[in-house]
RNA sequence: GCGCCCUUAGCUCAACUGGAUAGAGCACCUGCCUUCUAAGCAGGCGGUUGCAGGUUCGAGUCCUGCAGGGCGCGCCA
């Protein structure tokens, strides 16, 4: 099955072939001139400069064969030599029907399937989710779904931060404030042995009342301006840091208590905005992986001895720039950013043995993924070309700096969700909806409204656009917005269920009036515009089709009665209807957004 | 200093390998709820695509230069 596009494509392609000319000129786009064709092909004009002939006479040639093509119903030479094309009703008609007998809606599948994996949002031990994660969330996971639904085999990994420095200010932090856990790690540290399950699970229990992510979250930033003030107190957090990774008992057990708290915290978090991982891997889950990886990297003559540090050179001839080494060891003996970087390419080979990684991470390590990807090609971790850098623009607030609450301090993104359904309670009952439904379905709607709201306010920018982030357009409601396409979504949902009460069945599709032609012209663009998507790894390609689809909808639903229409005819918008609210809704879980039952 | 990205309507953003009249939403103006949800629909207003050259039958898109803005450039992650 292939959408009109294609199809008309492949026959336009062979006119050109049959008149001697390249067939990949015969490709067929839809018409940026709606009053005059429904698909267009600008073959001629191209051909046209090779072979130094008229354009129009070229399109003459092509155009005479394609008159036999019973699918249009007008193929007329325009312009300069643009190829135009109308599809007949008939077609159209016949399209719709398969697209609503399609369990997939019309869109194609790769040809062959290739295992992704997908590094996103990259969560950190007591760190609650603020604005900043709000972009690779949201974009690893519309990528990560696209993907998916293309057909290949993907798996998302969190890549949670929860390793190094930082763990030893926490710990330190946590033990200064607390005695009890002081003195329960110099008895758990001081036996000289592991700890025993038993006595782990006393030990996991008592810390359960004691440190929850709000303390750490109160914890860490204090921690982390005393150590940038005082070298002894860093000095003994990087104490701790070794300690730790030496899996000292206590240590380690309190820090597995740290990441647990946060990865429920979070996990909750992160599927409140419709966000699942299938990995939590951890930068720790690579630590072990690390020294062995630097012998091997040494055994394959790859490190470099310079300024004390260990280093992997990957500049290359060509190259317009003098890219940094990749710093693999330290001065001081410690692995690096990009040393856990490269041990994580090396685990995931070994693990899932991906054929592609994409990396969906602000565009400002773009840099330092080149130098990662490349010392991994060099190293033999992954085939040259497999790691791939998505990167998206930064958020700022107006003044065009990084993004500040009024008290000047970062935006939780609980609290901007909360914001956001806020406004959607308030703005669902001034326009008196879901006035019949129960308060808990009332949260619920009001829910993935504000959800739908910030995914789509978004991810309808291309990624890589820097963005000025403003409250009132996140939580805008009209015009091109999440909830704008949830309430078409809805109110086809309310016509089917007024439909069934009646009785009304769907029946074949037969489209005549404008408003029809259009809705199924769309339907039938769902297909080009997840290509697109998929191979720009772009979701705006999706969202836009999304709100076309709805607003072809909003048109034909104005223009068009549906239950109120001769039996046959409204079987066949009501088919329409029907098929559009699953394409969408499609779309909309492409994107992470899910409709409710009713506004 | 070197390098990367950006500059499109008053605002926020689109624009498929270079193609016809550069499109949406917001804001503003005019209509439309006794018929399927008006968070809607129909229509109007709004552009020298930062500036100057170049390539081309044709440039928002490609090339060069300039201006303005953002970002990055080994021992933080």
């Amino acid at each position: 099955m292939s959408d009109l596009k294609r199809g008309l494509s492949e026959a336009v392609a062979a006119a050109f072939a049959a008149a001697g000319l390249p067939a990949e000129l015969g490709r067929v786009t839809p018409s940026d001139r709606p009053d005059l064709a429904d698909f267009q092909c600008n073959g001629a004009l191209a051909a046209a400069k090779t072979a130094r002939r008229d354009p129009r006479e070229i399109a003459a040639g092509v155009t005479a064969t394609l008159a036999a093509d019973p699918r249009l119903s007008l193929v007329e030479i325009a312009g300069l030599g643009f190829i135009n094309m109308r599809v007949s009703d008939t077609a159209l008609s016949e399209r719709a029907n398969e697209i609503a007998a399609d369990p997939r809606l019309g869109a194609g599948e790769v040809e062959t399937a290739r295992r992704i994996l997908v590094d996103y949002a990259g969560p950190n031990v007591a760190k609650p989710m603020h604005v900043g994660h709000l972009r690779s969330s949201i974009i690893g996971e519309a990528i990560k779904r696209i993907f998916r639904f293309r057909g290949d085999l993907v798996v998302g990994d969190a890549h949670f931060g929860d390793w190094g420095y930082q763990m030893g200010l926490l710990i330190g932090a946590v033990m200064d404030e607390d005695p009890f856990i002081k003195a329960l790690m110099e008895q758990l540290n001081g036996r000289g042995r592991p700890v025993t399950p038993e006595e782990e699970k006393t030990a996991f229990a008592a810390l359960e009342g004691r440190v929850s992510l709000e303390d750490l979250d109160r914890l860490y930033p204090a921690a982390a301006a005393r150590g940038k003030e005082e070298p002894e107190y860093r000095d003994r957090a990087r104490k701790l840091t070794a300690e730790l990774q030496a899996k000292t008992p206590g240590y380690h057990l309190l820090w597995r208590h740290f990441a647990r708290v946060t990865k429920v915290a979070l996990e909750r978090d992160f599927h409140a905005l419709g966000v699942d991982f299938d990995l939590w891997k951890g930068e720790s889950d690579v630590d072990d992986l690390i020294a062995p990886m630097v012998k091997e990297l040494d055994a394959k003559g790859l490190l470099v001895d310079d300024q004390g540090a260990r280093i992997i050179r990957v500049a290359r001839q060509g190259d317009k720039r003098d890219l940094p080494p990749l710093l693999v060891v330290s001065s001081e003996g410690s692995a690096m950013y990009g040393t856990t970087d490269l041990a994580t390419v090396l685990d995931r080979e070994k693990s899932f043995d991906p054929d592609h990684v994409l990396y969906v991470v602000d565009q400002r390590q773009a840099d330092h993924f080149e130098v990662v990807f490349r010392a991994a090609y060099l190293a033999g971790y992954a085939p040259e070309g497999s790691l791939e850098h998505i990167g998206f623009g930064t958020m700022n607030g107006t003044d065009g700096k990084p993004f500040k609450t009024r008290e000047g301090g970062v935006l939780k993104l609980n609290d901007l969700i909360e914001m956001t359904r806020t406004k959607a309670r308030e703005r669902l009952r001034e326009a008196d909806l879901g006035a019949e439904l129960d308060p808990d379905a009332f949260d619920d709607t009001a829910h993935k409204v504000a959800v739908a709201a910030l995914k789509f306010a978004d991810l309808q920018n291309f990624r890589g656009t820097s963005y000025v982030f403003d409250l009132d357009r996140f939580s805008s409601f009209e015009g091109k917005t999440g909830p704008y396409l949830l309430y078409q979504a809805v109110r086809v949902k309310s016509l089917l269920r007024k439909a069934a009460d009646e009785g009304v069945k769907t029946g074949p599709i037969t489209v005549s009036d404008p408003a029809e032609r259009d809705l199924v012209l769309l339907l039938d663009a769902f297909d080009q515009a997840l290509n697109d998507a998929y191979d720009k790894r772009a979701p705006h390609f999706v969202a836009e089709h999304a709100f076309k689809l709805a607003q072809a909808f909003s048109r034909f639903y104005a223009a068009c009665p549906i239950l109120s229409a001769e039996p046959v005819l409204r079987s066949s918008r009501l088919a329409l209807a029907d098929t559009t609210l699953r394409q969408l809704e499609q779309a909309l879980d492409l994107l992470g957004v899910n409709a409710p039952a009713r506004m």
